[in-house]
DNA sequence: ACGCTCAAAATAACTTGGTTATGTAATTCT
DNA sequence: AGAATTACATAACCAAGTTATTTTGAGCGT
């Protein structure tokens, strides 16, 4: 059977078996042929919707950064910057577990790692996709939410979210490369106290802060209910 | 010509090579026949040595970690162990910037990105591999001196170790995937304040905590002159 | 000193997987 | 309806990991 009926969700398809067998298998199983034969179609799919193996990564780090961009918008914005932010922190780790792969290839290190210096793609990607500032300006809001709430030092939001973006991914990365193992619960040990720490040297009161990560805490809880 | 004398430093030589085309030319560049052609011998001994490229990265991330090692114990120990510990964060950010791709591999994430999921050096690597511990004790050893000063609140260095490294490692990360490109000097923008803030929110005074990043900044100052 | 044995390294073959070239059916335009 | 174009399939090509085979030289017993 040689030219099949037009489908026009091919792009779709392919990320998404991409995002399968990542997910499954990890990145060693994505290939060309496999990509093709999990959906269905041809290898050749592969390079005339996107041009090669790497676009096709940046495709599926593309989609998901809209998935964060989701889960972050799903986020509701209450009175409490600080529990906000901790309810995404706990929003992007749970995704990153569901996915480790997807997100180590989202966080650059591995788009510079498993693919040629594709400085286009490369670019693109690690910096700043829109998918990426959709999902990042929700932090930054966040941030600024805080810095006008008055309970913290006056600062610049940007400043303020790489901070908190660092750590929090620096916490992720680690997690998922299994360093935390000697910890119970890496999150209540290490993750809520760090940013509690964090909050306090921020300007915040140590109770208050301890309140707001509680509360953000339950806050992603309720949000997983909602599902 | 085949069948060369013995040469016995053949692994070194691998490895050596290896981080060569490494920093020069990223982890894509890294195949046998290149790590070979580089070091004079043949595809063979890669895998007559190592048992295959997996496993030569595994030793290559290993020496990297030595060299981690090396590097944090020429950091002195002065009797402010916050501007130690800052000038660690300096040091590892240099040889981070210094090979990125070693780094990327070092860490897990590419590990676990690039090569099949090896479960044997896998967990060797991104666990706990002996040069690792070795590394990460000097981390470890400068929070217990900082607990024990008792300018911070009684806690596991443990615990404080695991979000120092956090925050650090997500620093060094997100600054080598271009993340931070929007800053003119991100060290100073995120880096320092975010190492202050850390410290204030342990329980240090705000001024005392800049005066010890700023002390550990020239300690890493003149631990690069002393070269 | 000579030849045997064995380890280590080289050469060559095999296999997998990214990529390109070519063919073919279906849709669209006139 | 027929031509042009598009979207997909088949098949060939080439690079790179891995395995198999051969060759070389060092050490050792005689």
């Amino acid at each position: 059977m040689a030219g099949r009926a037009r489908l026009d969700d091919a792009p779709e398809r392919l990320v998404r078996a991409a995002i399968g067998l990542l997910a499954e298998q990890g990145p060693s199983a994505v290939k060309a042929r496999t990509v093709a034969s999990a959906s269905g179609l041809s290898t050749m799919v592969v390079y005339s919707h996107f041009g090669g193996i790497p676009e096709l990564m940046s495709a599926v780090a593309d989609h998901g950064f809209k998935e964060l961009g989701r889960a972050f918008a799903q986020v509701p914005v209450t009175e409490d910057p600080i529990a906000d932010l901790f309810a995404m922190a706990l929003t992007c780790r749970r995704l990153a577990r569901e996915n480790p792969h997807l997100y180590d290839l989202m966080f650059g290190l591995s788009t510079r790692a498993t693919y040629r210096p594709l400085s286009d793609a490369d670019l693109r990607l690690s910096g700043h996709s829109p998918a990426f500032r959709e999902a990042h300006a929700h932090v930054t809001a966040a941030c600024e939410r805080l810095v006008h709430s008055g309970r913290v030092e006056r600062q610049e939001p940007e400043v303020m979210a790489a901070q908190l973006w660092s750590f929090v991914h620096g916490y992720i990365t680690l997690e998922l490369a299994e360093h935390f193992v000697e910890f119970d619960d890496a999150v209540m040990q290490v993750l809520l106290p760090m940013g509690v720490n964090f909050s306090v040297g921020l300007g915040d009161k140590r109770e208050r802060a301890e309140a707001s990560h509680e509360a953000g805490a339950r806050l992603y809880d309720s949000i997983l209910q909602g599902e």
